[in-house]
This record gives structure tokens, sequence and C-alpha cells, in this order.
DNA sequence: CTGAAAGCGCTAACAA
DNA sequence: TTGTTAGCGCTTTCAG
């Protein structure tokens, strides 16, 4: 089956006919409509996209850009999985699909967002790992390519969408958890400050830091990648340092098993020798010895609602989706784990 | 800026003389196309895709459909971000992009399948996960539409192009290295036996029995999802088991991690207690106490072969690559770690 | 309710 | 070397 041409020949009926009828348009009898919706199930008829695109100037398709630090999949329990089955599921009502968009290593970020929003390849863009300055922001505002971010930017203007997690919030909470266990030295584990979310964890550690009537102390951040091998070498430098922290504050889980394992080496006990709370939950700190403390984020509503958010940027459901939020801040909840037990006197 | 027409009446000549500038066609006057591509910068034009493909027939676009057990991210460390990253370098070298299909949770594989091929969302598919009985392969087939597999199939037929990794080879090899460290009760833990890399883990590791003069016991057949959870369940099964193993071949090293933790909560020590030997390598096995001995696979290569492997299916390129492999199967490295010493006597 | 025909943006064949 | 033109497959007027 070729295409439009050859079903219309097929029933002896005109292509502008089929067309309506497959598309569900009003004025098509109904025998007729049923004659073509038959064949073309028969004959395995789909419509070209590329004719469909280059009418109707939609795609259909919308395209998440991830960055080589994101994750998906390696179960359901993960983030990224669940914020794009949130994502399908709102965008599926309306027949978008969506697609992950990779920077192949030797483009430059930059020229392949230009080059996947001049080709028209998808109708929107979904952006993440936003940081502190993120050109991305203003590039894709004057393009007029619709999108939502997931973080959001000191960039960003009030009419961009955005949804965010409430790294700030969490920051917070946790040195106040561990102020109230007994520490007073009490360190955080973040990525580079570029990174918006990064920006976020800090601000709301000091003020964290500040409400426990606590100083500030630059030798108790660290900066690291959110992975194993980042939690070891924190792990060392804590262990050198000569105020050492009886508490820490990871950005990333997956940094507790490379500290878990740089304590183990040195005689030490997570939980026991040094306090450890870490952003986000997931199974690997829920089998750990002791169990992470952690935060939870509902990552599938997260998804839906960005998905909705993106709806409410294109023309054709700008006014069904007009009530959406232009941003919004996910609150986490607290996992109680092992890894934080009240300090020993 | 719009489209060619209106760089064309900007530059005051024709569309077709600008198209041909732009493609680097041979026959356009140095001095027109220098005109041309510095207009086409300056303005920021990039062709529309849609009119491309429609005219041309090929989009440029390749699509790995990765279902949701899949993995990609988290650091440059795990495995899909270096197939993607080995694809990527071959498929660039043609201007060929890749976008992930990810089938909505709702949609049934076959129908996505469909879907994708029947749209000419993209010229060609990579599929993975291969299942022994894989209806996929002969739909391609049937449809025309060009793919490769990483994984392979009872199902595949000669024609077919895959690449595998050689899970018969390390079951096998790491049933005679347990053998040969004092082991005689060695169980096996891999996913249900329809997955297709479940049937040749099971294979090698009835081979490698064999080999040492072990009988089979089906009660030492574990199966799991590869997660974390499972390894942690695996752990119980083999706590309450009248013959306990003294040592396990895992096809996942996350679930290690679920293992780890059931042993320590019974009082015994992974590797003292239980050897372990896991695929693949990965951070997770290499800040794990006792360290992970496990199996490594050089991915990038893998995915660039696998880039290769497609472009032979193409017709554009399908001579230029006229020597590539159909099917190949990738070997994997043994990693000593400290999970399986020798068994005290 | 259906058919005929235009045209979305682009490239390729052909003419100049 | 460049311009002109047809047409990729589809949807959408408009006329009947």
């Amino acid at each position: 089956m070729k295409g439009i041409r050859q079903l219309a020949d097929h029933l002896s009926i005109s292509t502008g006919t089929v067309s309506r009828a497959l598309n569900g348009k009003a004025d098509v009898n109904a025998e007729t409509r049923k004659r073509v919706l038959e064949a073309a199930e028969k004959l395995g008829y789909v419509p070209n996209q590329a004719g469909r695109s280059l009418r109707q100037g939609v795609t259909g398709t919308v395209g998440l850009i991830l960055s080589q630090d994101a994750s998906i999949g390696a179960g359901s329990e993960n983030f990224f999985p669940r914020v794009i089955d949130g994502l399908q599921q709102a965008l599926s009502r309306h027949g978008l699909d969506l697609v992950l968009l990779l920077r192949p290593r030797g483009e430059k970020q930059d020229e392949f967002l230009r080059r996947m929003v001049a080709r028209r390849i998808v109708d929107a863009l979904i952006i993440t790992s936003t940081r502190v300055y993120d050109p991305r922001f203003p590039f894709l505002t004057k393009s007029g390519m619709p999108f939502v971010a997931l973080g959001r930017s000191e960039t960003s203007r009030p009419e961009n969408r955005w949804a965010d997690l409430d790294f700030e919030g969490i920051a917070e909470r946790a040195v106040t958890r561990l102020f109230e266990r007994g520490h007073r030295q009490i360190a955080l584990a973040g990525p580079r400050p570029d990174a918006n979310l990064g920006a976020l964890f800090l601000k709301g550690y000091r003020r964290g830091l500040d409400s426990c009537g606590l100083t500030f102390d630059p030798d108790l951040v660290f900066q690291s990648d959110g992975q194993e091998a980042g939690g070891y070498e924190i792990g060392s430098r804590i262990l050198e340092s000569k105020h050492r922290p009886s508490a820490i504050v990871l950005n990333a889980e997956m940094m507790s098993i490379g500290l878990y394992r740089r304590l183990g080496e040195a005689g030490l006990t997570p939980g026991k020798d040094l306090a450890i709370i870490a952003e986000r939950e997931s199974p690997v700190g829920r089998f750990l010895s002791p169990r992470l403390t952690c935060f939870r984020i509902d990552a599938a509503a997260l998804g839906c609602s960005l998905g909705e958010m993106l709806l409410s940027t294109l023309p054709a459901f700008a006014e069904q989706y007009a009530d959406v939020p232009r941003q919004q801040i996910w609150p986490f909840d607290l996992v109680e784990g092992e890894s934080d037990p009240p300090l020993q006197a």
C-alpha cells in the first residue's frame, strides 16, 4: 500500500473523501466511512507523515531533549521513565507522539537545539538540565518554537513554562532535620553551581543553616557529578578534612554507593559515623545498608503536568488547557531510612 | 525566515539554485554558493524537513526503539549511552539523526511498531530486547523497513542484521571459573526465558555445568527482573533453599545490590558465604564491598558496528558498507573483583 | 455528501 | 551555471 491515491483508486472514490473519512470529518456518509476504514485496515494503509506535516504545518510529534547526565530506564522506579510515562499520558490524549532527542557527542548544545528547531522535526520541545544562565530560554522564546522546561533558570521569563522540583525546600528540610538530630557540622554535596538545581540546593542549604543558627562553612560544600565515583571521592575528602562533618546531604542518591564504600574502607559506618540524607528515593537507597533516608517525588504526575503545560503552548490546544499554571514547583516527601539516626551524645 | 522561497527572493535568484548551493551540488558557481550560505546563516534558514522528506522519500532519521526495561543515561559508564554514542558516531558520518522511540504504556508493542513503520517517521529502525520468539523480525522484514536488532532471536532469518552480546559465553565461563575455585553448587539468576538473552544465558550455564561434570538442578535457576528488588528476593529464596548454592551467576549487576543486602541481613558476607559473578561491569559493582567480579563489554564499539550494519541496509549507503558482517556476537572481558574468591576447604 | 484542484516546501529533471 | 517546472502525499477549500 503506497499512498492515499492507491487506496482511493481501490475504492473508486476520490482521495479527498478518503482523507475526510480517515480524519473523522463530519461530512462523510456513514457507509462510505465504514468502507474506507475497513479498506485502510485491510490494506494496512497509514498516512505518510511527511505529506501530512507539509500540508498541515505540524508534525504531531514532541521532542524531549535529554542531556547525557539524564537517565531513563533501569526499571520503572527511576525518575525519567516515570516522567516520560506522565508526559505520554498527557500527549497521547491528543494523538501526539513523544520522541527523545539526544545530542551527539560531537555537536554543540546550541547548534543541536538550533537544528532541531529549524528542521521542524517536532512541533514542540521539552528541555531538561537547566542551568542558572541558560541561553536556551531566550533562544527558544525568540524562535517561536513552543517549549516547556523541566527545571527553572534565572534566564527564564514570566511567559516561559516550566516545572521544577523543590530542591531548595529539601536542602533546607534536610539541614533542619539533621540539626534537630544533634548535628552541627552538616556538609552538602551537589553538582556544579551553574546547574540550576545546584544553585537551588545551595540556597536551601544556606537557608537551613541560617534558621538553625549555624554558620556557613565553604569547606563543607562538596562538588561532584551525581555518580558512584563522585560519592567515593567526597568520602575521601571528608576523611581528610580538618573539621570532619557529622552529616551530609547528597543531591544524588547514586553517590551514596561510593560514599558507603569509602566509609567502609576507613572502618567507619554510614549513619553512625556520618549521617546521610539524599535526593531522590530510588531502589538503590532502599537496598543499601543502612537504608538511605531520602526524598520522594511523584514523577509521573510531574510528567503529566509538564505535558499539559506543553499542550497549553500549542495553538491547537491552548484554549483547552488555558488554566494550566505556567510554572510549578513540585514538593518532595521525606522517606525515613536508617542513614541519619540521632547523633549519640 | 519561512522557506527557501523567501531566501531565494532575498538573493534575487531561483529556489533551485539555492537548493543546489545548500546541498553541496557541484554545478553551482563558487561565488553564488558563498552568497547563499552566508545569507542562510545570517537569516537562520534551515530547510523544512517535511518538504525534504516528501520530495526525497527519506527522512534522514533513524529510530531506536527502547523498551521500558532498557536504560540510557546515568553517566557515560552505563551500557545504552555508550551504544548510542557509537550509533551516533556511525550515523552522523552520513548526516543521519538518531531519535529514541518509547512505546507509550497503553499501546501494544505490535501496534506501536506498525505505526512507526507506516507513518514513515524514520528511514530505519533499531530494535532491542529481542525475545526467543520475536514477531518483529518477520514483521519488519515483510514491511520493507530497514532495521537491525540489538540481540538475536530464533525468529531472525539469515538476511536479518543483528549484533548481540555473548551471553552464552559468559555464563559458561562463569560456571567454569567458579568450578575451578571449588564450587559445586552454582546457581543462576536470569530474566524470563522468553527473553532471548535469558535463553542464551541458560544455555551457556548448562554447557558450563556439562563441561565441569556437574548435573543441572532446576532448583538452582532463579528468575527475576534485573533490578535491586529481584536480587533481594533471590537472596531470600537462596537462604530458604535446601541445597544452598555456594555461588551464583547474575545476569544483571543491579541485582547485586539487593542480594548483598539480603545476605547482610542474614549475617552472611557476599563473596565469602556466596560467591557472585555478574554481567555487566558498571560503577555500581566497582563501589560495592566486596567489589563485584563481572564481565565488561565495549558498548561504544558495539553501537558503532550496529550503526554500520544499519547503513548497509539503507539503499543510499549499501554499497559503501557492503562488507559489514550481517551478524555479530560481541565477547566480554572478565573483570576480577573480590566477590568470587576461591572456596575455603 | 462527494469530486476536483490547489498548494504546503522542497529537490531533481530538464531547458536555457 | 542558472531558471523553470513538475510533483512527492496529503488535506482543504470550493463547486457541484
